[in-house]
DNA sequence: TATAAATTTAACCCTTGAGTCAAATTTATT
DNA sequence: AATAAATTTGACTCAAGGGTTAAATTTATA
């Protein structure tokens, strides 16, 4: 019984296929949002479906199974993190770029009904290999920039990747006690977080 | 195939109940790698028993059920945070405090084989009201360390919240990636994660 | 050596939940 | 109104895994 969150743009044409694609990366949306609040395996096929007011089987003509799901959900967080991460902050040191990204990503997890899901031991194996090759990818990207950071005098010295892990788990954890209709919205997490790691990384 | 970490005072006289009490927290603790690693629901019984080098029905020997062995996890856990937490730093002042706390934190998360799971949705309801009750209260105490280092002016302002569920995160997404026969020293870890967690949240 | 504890063996039951399917029905598009 | 897409109904199969049990066997303690 939660509203869809679909991006549908009334002027276009119809198109059958377009149509199918928005409600399909919808459900798998939303989706997202139940494995975030109770875990993958405490979430059923049944559950996902209801949540969104459909039958499992209307659930299964839009996803093949349910790893296909967690798959997807991957894919939608790391989709939208290759895009911030292609953000160009043109004239920024190595520390404003990361804050700037790092602010980023916590308003689009707050925002976007997309969630950064930790349980990757639960996909197939292939489907595993593939997240954890795409989330290594996103965390070089990253560290490349504390590097640039560090070379060009805006980020304190230490290994670069215990600087990422470390805002980065912060990251993670995020989805699991934020709440939309919580105390805390989602500009002003975005703001202080990036600060706090900012300040836990920056030149003296 | 993986050895029992027991803590056995082999000049004790034989106790029957302390010795089976002993081999049940082993027993825990290796399960709560095991939950670490894949998780809670990819991890049968019989892969933990297995793991230990015992059969189902030994292991169900030691516990009542799955249920119990998650829920002991946490409180393994919790364990040794009240204990770091009870330690008194004399003279410190909120900061410092912090700092010693995290750092002490995260000694015992990659020293000890004591996981801090995340996987609170998977107990049953009675255990998770009593994991979260306990999880909040050393939250609150936290919070308190970080009020008490505004006050005495070695904090910066900032939803003191905030402060914590951002440097919490991170130790949460420790068990997730740390490997004790990997790249990283348990101690150094510490002092970086410890060191950047300061550098966050003190006062300019 | 006697005794109790620890563990194995090898079944077994039972529930949950993923995934399927075909036929009927509703909803939208043309 | 005709047509195709979307969805429901309601049943079903199947595998995985939690949990149990009783009898036999091994291991340690005294």
């Amino acid at each position: 019984m939660v509203y869809l969150i679909m991006d549908i743009n009334v002027k276009e044409p119809f198109n059958r296929d377009r149509q199918f694609a928005l409600k399909r990366q919808a459900v798998i949306r939303a989706a997202g949002l139940d494995f975030c609040k109770r875990g993958y395996h405490n979430t059923s096929m049944t559950d996902i479906a209801s949540n969104l007011g459909l039958t499992k089987a209307a659930l299964y003509y839009y996803v093949k199974n349910k790893d296909e799901v967690l798959f997807e959900c991957h894919q939608q967080a790391y989709d939208a993190m290759d895009i911030i991460l292609q953000k160009k902050w043109i004239g920024a040191n190595g520390l404003q770029q990361l804050q700037n990204l790092y602010c980023d990503f916590v308003r689009m997890l707050t925002a976007s009904g997309v969630s950064l899901l930790t349980d990757v031991n639960s996909l197939s194996e292939l489907n595993k290999i593939k997240v954890l090759k795409r989330r290594g990818k996103i965390e070089r990207k990253i560290i490349k920039v504390v590097k640039k950071g560090q070379l060009d005098g805006s980020i304190r010295e230490g290994d670069p990747r215990l600087h990422v892990f470390f805002f980065m788990g912060a990251l993670n954890w995020l989805n699991a006690w934020y709440d939309n209709s919580g105390h805390f919205k989602g500009e002003d997490i975005a703001v202080h977080f990036a600060t706090q790691m900012r300040l836990g990384i920056a030149a003296a």
